[in-house]
DNA sequence: CGCAGAAGTAAGTCATCACTAACATGGCTC
DNA sequence: GAGCCATGTTAGTGATGACTTACTTCTGCG
């Protein structure tokens, strides 16, 4: 009696490679670029490393594959949360609609990892390319004045740090730590008015 | 006749770290801690490997006192630069001060890797005690409240991304690049006027 | 059935990396 | 000038990394 050799249907490459991105993604958000081996993500995504290899190429453009999918996730998110709502709330909503998004602190952690990786020449551009697009797409739905928009893309990079420095697990002992995190709570609070319906 | 031999000095071990410490920030600023090896470090400092483990033990150890360095130095730039100055104008002198401090790139960049090598729990520990005494000092020296400090540090943070992402490189063809680069010229040129003595 | 092409793997290559053990040497003191 | 310690080196080690070659197995289709 051999290996049980349970009969596990072949998936088709493109449901395995989108498998593989929303786990690479995750090891990219923790370890990095250069701290993430592409054995890990192929064992976890339950494959040989030869056969991601096949799909990908280098390890290069897996995380760029990766790249891009965060990019479009944050760039729906952004057009979801505009959509029906008056300009001059744009904004705000959007705010709201990105911390949603960071609940799951990859997404944040990913964005960081991204930059850190920008030494490398291509990594670098596809970096720009998406963040210049994500600058455009908000000061076009939100018709806010550049530096408007420039706060508000300091604000999330500065949740970005806090997610990296996981603040929320200090918080109840580091008075500023607290303090760091009230921003966020702040909008989600006035979020959930406006799900509720008041105002 | 072997080789010449040029009768280089020996350095006490303090000035071989202190050395050292200045090549490895570079190092870690451009590739990051996983991207970093001992061994280039060790080669641009003239040194071979084995002695730069005698000096640091471990990488991270290296890594920690290249952080520990560059704490230092944030921190006696905003010392610096808020001495003397009357408590309403602290905050805008500091933020004049960090961007002169991240006239060399280096700072910046290093201050990303820092915050993208925070799975790693030592380095998470050592990074959110200096940027805690950093909110502090901050908080402490201006006598801001704290959603001022806090739009402070998300100033800064956007500009560590503007260095990772090289927006200088692509200003004069994007205008959102362009423009993301304005607000630090705005702060150099109001110290520039403080420079010159008027108001 | 048969077979072509897609899905998938075993085994290996070669470079690099963090770190070590053991040894060599310069310079200061007495 | 002898001895000693801090400063340094050479030569490894075992693990791991990205990536390749050559091969197998499944599955849909005529």
């Amino acid at each position: 009696m051999s290996a049980p050799r349970v009969a596990t249907r072949r998936k088709s490459a493109e449901e395995r490679r989108e498998e593989i991105v929303r786990i690479a993604i995750e090891h990219f958000a923790a370890g990095g670029y250069n701290g993430t081996s592409t054995e890990a993500v192929a064992r976890e995504a339950g494959i040989s490393q030869p056969y991601l290899f096949r799909l990908f190429g280098t390890k290069r453009e897996l995380f760029l594959a990766c790249h891009r999918e965060m990019h479009e996730r944050i760039r729906g998110t952004f057009e979801a949360a505009a959509h029906g709502v008056p300009r001059e709330d744009v904004l705000q909503a959007m705010g709201g609609a990105y911390i949603d998004l960071l609940e799951d602190r990859d997404t944040l952690l990913f964005q960081m990892q991204s930059y850190a990786a920008c030494s490398d020449p291509e990594i670098r551009a596809s970096v720009r390319a998406c963040y210049g697009d994500l600058v455009k797409l908000v000061g076009r739905l939100s018709g806010a004045e550049p530096h408007e928009v420039w706060t508000f893309f300091a604000r999330g990079m500065l949740l970005n740090v806090t997610a990296s420095l996981d603040l929320s697990a200090i918080a109840d002992t580091e008075e500023w730590a607290a303090c760091w995190l009230e921003p966020l709570a702040l909008i989600q609070r006035a979020q959930g008015v406006r799900d509720d319906g008041a105002v």
